[in-house]
DNA sequence: GTCTATATGCCGATAGAC
DNA sequence: GTCTATCGGCATATAGAC
């Protein structure tokens, strides 16, 4: 990672503070998540951020270049997130926890602190024809992980092989960034709600006769 | 239902043919859905229903008058298209019967002939707020109709009961929408989509150690 | 019921001073 | 790097003739 250096700061901070152009986009991944892409105007990001819109054009190009960033962003956070939750998993972890673990990273990157995977979700039907093509490759490679964690489960067996992989993928990613449009952080927690679509997704709705009274009962 | 007499038709058709206000609603339903919310302007709408954009004023109030009546009738036409599917079913149809069929009429909405449900599931996220809101009784009417749904497949039996009947509505629903965003009639059938999902739910993507070689096996 | 003409306002973007 | 001022365009909505 290269490292901007700020002129008159003298803590090299690996967090620089938002400032300039970092503070634009930050707004900017906010209102778009809070507004939708149409209902932000150049004028309440600049406003939000504490400057005029004309301040804006000397960071950004225009409206889809700061779109664009934000959604470029959105992914590469998300992405970043799952990488890391699967990496600290051992080599040899079993589908359960290699979903549950994703899952898990996913939602994570959705509802934390930060708005840009958010922003994406919410605003990439809503971006200029032109600005959503050039996000599908970026997309495409986040869809392809998914489809290669789901092929890494099967490998480690006991997947059922009449299951359709590429369907299953489609089905799950829209239910986790569903969770944008219910999920206000209530009784059931972020994890709970991973380890539950982990569940479903896993064994699904039907009671399993063999698992009627298993040694090491679930605990809940 | 009242039929609005039309002036100069002789065929009192159960199907109006679509003039004036049934038009702009059916060209608005089309333009939503395939442009958003915001992209879609009034003399657009005008235009391609072959008029003027003041003409429209004749017929509604707003903008936000004609999208509330696309967002109603979009949730109207799909949910009497689900009643209708299970009031095909027998009554003691099984989980997988019931699910298979509603999945399939839900999907069915969404990609049928009438753009009325995509519309509304492409641009709910879009519209004002207060629009939104108006919105929100029919859709949680239509969302308690899957929730006595699924209650009725946990009461046919055979459910595992640790189950969250309410995760899995809220995990479905966004699945089935999200079909609007990849399916394009390709390979698969959208019945062999239903089908495939219900299975999914019902099974999971886990093998079931029991049901190693059925009675009858699944053909595909 | 549809039209022409227009009111009114916000939008993205630019020019140029400081 | 931020500002004031403004341009040109398109939006919703209205007035009033036919």
């Amino acid at each position: 990672m290269t490292r901007t250096p700020s002129t008159r700061s003298h803590k090299a901070a690996a967090t620089p503070e938002p400032g300039g152009r970092q503070l634009v986009l930050d707004t900017a991944a906010r209102l778009f998540r809070e507004r939708g892409y149409a209902g932000t105007s150049l004028r309440d990001i600049a406003a939000a951020a504490g400057m005029k819109a004309a301040s804006l054009y000397h960071h950004f190009d225009s409206k889809d270049a700061i779109v664009g960033e934000v959604l470029r962003i959105g992914v590469e956070q998300v992405s970043a997130l799952v990488e890391a939750a699967l990496a600290e998993l051992p080599p040899d972890a079993d589908a359960q926890t290699l979903l549950r673990s994703a899952i898990h990273a996913h939602l994570q990157g959705m509802h934390g602190l930060q708005d840009y995977t958010s922003a994406n979700v919410r605003i990439f039907g809503q971006v200029p024809a032109h600005v959503r093509q050039a996000q599908v490759p970026a997309r495409d490679a986040y869809e392809r992980r998914w489809a290669a964690l789901l092929t890494r489960c099967a490998r480690q067996g006991g997947l059922d092989r009449q299951r359709d992989l590429r369907l299953a993928r489609l089905f799950l990613i829209p239910a986790m960034n569903g969770t944008l449009d219910w999920f206000q952080g209530g009784a059931v927690s972020l994890k709970a709600i991973a380890e539950e679509l982990a569940e479903l997704l896993l064994h699904g709705l039907l009671l399993h006769p063999e698992a009627g009274t298993p040694t090491k009962e679930k605990q809940r």
